[in-house]
RNA sequence: GGGACUGUGGGGUAGCUUGGUCCAUCCUUCGGGGUUCGGGACUCCGAGACGCCAGUUCAAAUCUGGCCAGUCCCA
């Protein structure tokens, strides 16, 4: 095992190092943007896909599955939508070898596959709200890099589509979808900030997104979710419309919550370390590694002691893994670092011999503690573990803004900035441009630093009715 | 969308400029044996590669073109 390159200084080469070290992906499938889910990838995955199910659920959401295959006339209805994905959707065109007489999309997110059918399911406004998600794939041409997680085109995608009966329900929804993130992220113990976009960066076809940003080091930031208000800009090209109480008749409005595997990489970015990924013990495949240390003399079985351990960890739902391959102790200790492992208990001859049993956390810290307790004692070291994990991460995240109040200091910032500005386009153009990145819009709620006092658009010094802005560089 | 660079066992590499000395170097990994085991063990034996397709040539890992994949820069 080598070292990693320095997370600091070269983090694209971390990223795309560890990620592979600890096999939570392989890389090499032949397609470029499409990568294998390895099994402990897929762990992780289906880790963090049972968060997001448990809290879009507890805000009555139901999961269902449409098709990955959508017709182009579909597709074509609404006009936004279909510029902004045009370029970037894959075409099935023949079936077999016949050409298709009516071509179809590969879903590059779902609103046309689903829209059709909603407005069959959708008739009264008893039938509102109508609050459903799927977690599917997606495909997107990209045509910039590609990166494991982060950026792919074959998109392990979480989505919620809505329909409610008016605007505030709509602007409600958006407001749940934001308390039920909120719930995730401190699953993942991942800071993040809510953005309003601005018009320029919304989403195709809605009427304003909400995106979930966190810093990733150096003034970058990396888009882990969006929340979408789509107004009625859906509901009239697909014809979802209700009838209301007195006899009316009402196109729904709508919202949708975005969310992929960005979020995995996102954890690996913000957690990880010099020696590897760390995983929030939330998402941890296995959130407790024990190593049996192999007794040279004596008659303890540290291999069955371990076992025992298991057993009795599991039977409370945690997932354990026993360690019995035959590498020595030390180099387990590397190797489920690197794979982000929160807790490690050793069990040898001295444990045996004194009843107890010695714990490593993924932060380094080790303890001892008497065997008969260890269900608790684990269960205090992990809620520990996320704690500290999360205040570490809070710490970097609060350091990773600072106001700004000329063009100039944008340039070369290692900062995500925060910026007066009037609103206006021209100027949010002339922001982009000085800091060599995006304005990513208004954050929803505080500021991540101490108030300050309105002044001037930074770019164009006008004082009335402006806001508060973020800029950086997207990774 | 435009440009530059790169592709050698599972991973990382040497060789490429100046074609032959290469049935391809070293590290790691993997399989088998033995001795080991409280922070990356040692040893013996063995396995494994020139991205793909054309072309030039007596001869191609090496030169040329296309494709595929990857990295970076610009729009």
């Amino acid at each position: 095992m080598g070292e990693l390159p320095d997370k600091r200084t070269a983090f694209i080469e971390w990223y795309l190092e560890v990620i592979e070290a600890a096999q939570l992906t392989d890389k090499r499938y032949p397609v470029k943007g499409m990568n294998v889910w390895t099994p402990y990838g897929f762990r992780a995955r289906r880790c963090l896909d049972a968060v997001l199910i448990r809290e879009i659920e507890a805000t009555g959401s139901d999961a269902v599955e449409f098709p990955a295959l959508i017709p182009s006339t579909e597709f074509a209805k609404e006009a936004e939508h279909i510029q902004g994905f045009n370029a970037q959707v894959y075409w099935v065109t023949k079936g077999g070898l016949a050409e298709l007489d009516i071509p179809l999309v590969l879903r590059p997110t779902s609103e046309t596959a689903m829209y059709p059918i909603f407005s069959l399911w959708v008739r009264s406004h008893r039938d509102l709200p109508l609050n459903v998600y799927q977690i599917v794939n997606t495909f997107r041409y990209e045509t910039k890099t590609t990166r494991p997680f982060m950026r792919v085109r074959e998109i392990h995608f979480f989505e919620e589509h809505t329909c409610q009966a008016n605007e505030d329900d709509a602007t409600a929804r958006v407001a749940s979808n934001l308390g039920a993130f909120a719930k995730m992220a401190g699953a993942f113990d991942l800071p993040y900030i809510p953005v309003r976009r601005p018009e320029w960066d919304k989403f195709a076809g809605a009427f304003y997104s909400i995106a979930l940003d966190i810093p990733v080091g150096e003034g970058r930031t990396l888009q882990i979710g969006s929340i979408h208000h789509y107004r009625e800009n859906f509901s009239r090209p697909y014809g979802i419309q209700y009838e209301a109480s007195d006899g009316s008749s009402h196109f729904a409005h709508q919202t949708t919550f975005g969310l992929s595997e960005r979020l995995l990489g996102a954890i690996v970015a913000v957690h990880g370390d010099a020696k590897g990924v760390v995983f929030p013990s939330a998402i941890a495949p296995h959130q407790i590694v024990i190593v049996p240390i192999p007794a040279a003399v004596g008659t303890a079985d540290p291999i069955a002691m371990a076992q025992g351990i298991a057993t009795r960890l599991r039977q409370g739902g945690r997932r354990v893994h026993v360690d019995t391959s035959d590498a020595r102790p030390g180099a387990k200790y590397y190797f489920w670092e690197l794979r982000g492992a929160p807790l490690r208990l050793e069990i040898g001859r001295r444990e045996a011999e004194q009843g107890t049993v010695s714990a490593t956390d993924r932060l380094g810290r080790k303890s001892t503690f008497p065997l008969e307790h260890v269900e608790a004692e684990v269960d205090r070291r992990l809620a520990d573990y996320d704690r500290a994990l999360t205040e570490q991460a809070t710490e970097r995240f609060r350091a990773s803004f600072a106001y700004a109040d000329t063009l100039a200091e944008l340039a070369g910032s290692t900062q995500i900035r925060v910026v007066r500005w009037c609103g206006g386009e021209p100027c949010g153009r002339k922001i982009e441009g000085a800091i060599d990145g995006s304005v990513l819009g208004t954050p929803e709620g505080p500021l991540p630093l101490e108030p300050r006092a309105p002044g001037p658009c930074i770019a164009c010094a006008s004082i009335e009715s402006g806001v508060w802005a973020l800029a950086s560089r997207p990774l």
